[in-house]
DNA sequence: ACATAAAAGATACAATCTGTATGTATCTAA
DNA sequence: TTAGATACATACAGATTGTATCTTTTATGT
């Protein structure tokens, strides 16, 4: 029967297929343990057409990435976006990628496999992105006399590493407090850096 | 002309040979770059000697990062050992921890490969060790009224998080001055907790 | 409308790599 | 000294990735 359908849009679908099911497995299972057999099973279509949509499996993986580090930015603007003000907008979005980030599926796949699958690859270029706004809020606030400390490019890497692992520790527990627990320990950590 | 050699001693070296090729390797290539064949080029043994000595690739990986982890902690003892008192030791402890880890090997291995390749696995029993170290000072810390926060162990994910991102950008950069502001922004971390 | 180009996808295959099964020599212990 | 264990080598089966080639369907130009 198939439905006549245009190039474009036939592309359309076979990407979107494979990206959401490839999304699954190496978030569930990591990058390594996944093939790209798995990937097509029960999609309808072969390796073949795998091959002709993607460079490699480390392109099905990169493309992957780079929709999950859109899916989070996309979650803190639209938290942030009605904020008046650098400070309170710095930190609702620590408090927003805490919300984000603890969805097991997103994390394993940005925090885990991303870094060790990517090492020397393009990795700095797609993370430069999503840190890139929360060092440039963290220069505002110093810039702004709001945020004191010695080193603003240090103090960002700093409560970065501290969102990540607070992440972790948040999606590794049932306990819903923990989410809260998570979000009041940063912005206590930004109060107490407050000039 | 072979000297005679102990069974217990001819494993030794076939082991510790197997261990720096293989941490060299898994360092800089990454887990799965690294060929089982690659590991033992140049050791004068073959791929059946790994096999005998290791159940598979993933336990030499495994006894690799228990080397690692020990490293790192070693270090970080011997900086404190004589020091008086824990909120002393909590410092030091983390600056000290900021000098060893940035090093680019040991860094990859264990902040980048280990978390990837053990995920599901035996991961969380490695590193509750070194997690452990720090999260017992700061409940210490926090019972001798000399830390202010809302969850002790939720403040430990957060120095954890900062002290190994901090770690990696130092190692990022050749400027000798980063590993100090490194220190001195984790110190003033503690410091503005501080009841 | 028709011929030709181009793109999507299928099929088959070569190259690797891991792990296992089996064989052999050397050491240890009764 | 002899039987068994241990360290290691060799050969091979299974799986997986990427490429080359072929087929079919859609797009394009005249």
């Amino acid at each position: 029967m198939a439905v006549k359908l245009t190039k474009a849009e036939q592309t359309r679908r076979t990407r979107r297929a494979i990206l959401e099911r490839a999304r699954h497995l190496f978030a569930t299972q990591g990058y390594a343990a996944t093939g790209t057999e798995e990937i097509i099973r029960d999609l309808g279509i072969t390796r073949g057409a795998l091959y002709h949509q993607f460079s490699d499996k480390l392109g099905v993986f990169k493309a992957v990435i780079v929709e999950a580090y859109d899916e989070i930015t996309a979650y803190i603007q639209g938290q942030i976006h009605l904020l008046e003000g650098n400070w309170p907008q710095l930190i609702v979005g620590c408090q927003a990628f805490l919300e984000v980030a603890q969805q097991n599926e997103l994390r394993r796949l940005v925090f885990i496999e991303a870094p060790a699958v990517l090492a020397a690859d393009a990795l700095v270029e797609i993370d430069q992105y999503g840190f890139g706004l929360l060092y440039d809020a963290i220069q505002i606030a110093v810039d702004e006399g709001e945020l004191n400390t010695i080193d603003a490019e240090g103090f960002a890497h700093l409560v970065n590493g501290s969102l990540n692992e607070l992440a972790a520790w948040v999606a590794k527990s049932d306990d819903p407090q923990r989410l809260k627990t998570a979000q009041c320990l940063v912005e206590t950590l930004l109060t107490r850096h407050r000039a």
